[in-house]
DNA sequence: GCCCTAAGTCACCAAAAGGTAACCGCTATG
DNA sequence: CATAGCGGTTACCTTTTGGTGACTTAGGGC
């Protein structure tokens, strides 16, 4: 149960957020709970990424168990990243938010041009 | 539907992310998908957070449609912020990350003891 | 008159995030 | 032999984030 009000600072969720909210890591866990990915594959399906923001993200991921780095001994040496039972269940709610994104963009976007409109009169 | 691999900077759900994928926007919501909240009321539930980050992240909330600012006349003036339908929308999986957060704190803090062993051992 | 609360805004500054580019070892390809 | 790809690491530098404290407007309590 998740206290119903408040999110102090002690708040389990509070450093699971701290390590997973930003914009990579969740899009990182959500391409992989497609299947697994190596290193550079990945970097190309989000894109726009550095590869030392990628790196991070990876490192992040990996240490909260949400992510596993397999290294293959095929040569030359391929990586391959994998999504953990327990980040699996992570990506469900996640891709929930993914399309929902998805579905409601124009609706967004029409509250952005009428905030926008608004602020612009003001 | 969601295309299946890739996020590419153009996609929809990338510019929401954008906007949404920040510890203190997550925390609002939450709070705010229990219902109507003043300003300082908020202030105190989201522990930690900064009145300037608190207004900007609002900001950003109420520009998206998923916040909606009422300005109440009574003396002195209040403001209460309530999520939209939208919103509600949005809080839905978000609640669902946060249990399960909470619900998984002491395995990620096995699995974050695990990695940081392995790395200070090499 | 003085101080407090509410709900901000603004300017300043420090810390952190994050991009760029170079470099690494290794292999495969032309 | 030169080049390109893989999977990084490191140094450098810029941008962004975000915290602090002062100030504001307006009413209420003592």
């Amino acid at each position: 149960m998740i206290p119903p009000f408040r999110l102090d600072q002690c708040c389990p969720s509070r450093s699971l957020l701290a390590d997973l909210a930003d914009k990579w890591s969740l899009m990182i866990l959500y391409v992989l709970s497609h299947g697994d990915c190596r290193f550079n594959e990945l970097k190309r399906r989000c894109e726009g990424i550095s590869q030392k923001s990628l790196t991070q993200s990876l490192r992040r991921l990996e240490r909260n168990g949400l992510v596993s780095r397999q290294v293959l001994d095929t040569s030359p040496v391929a990586v391959e990243y994998r999504i953990t039972p327990m980040g699996k269940d992570v990506s469900t709610p996640l891709k929930a938010l993914l399309s929902w994104a998805y579905a409601h963009s124009e609706e967004v976007e029409r509250a952005r041009a009428a905030f926008d409109q608004k602020t612009a009169a003001k």
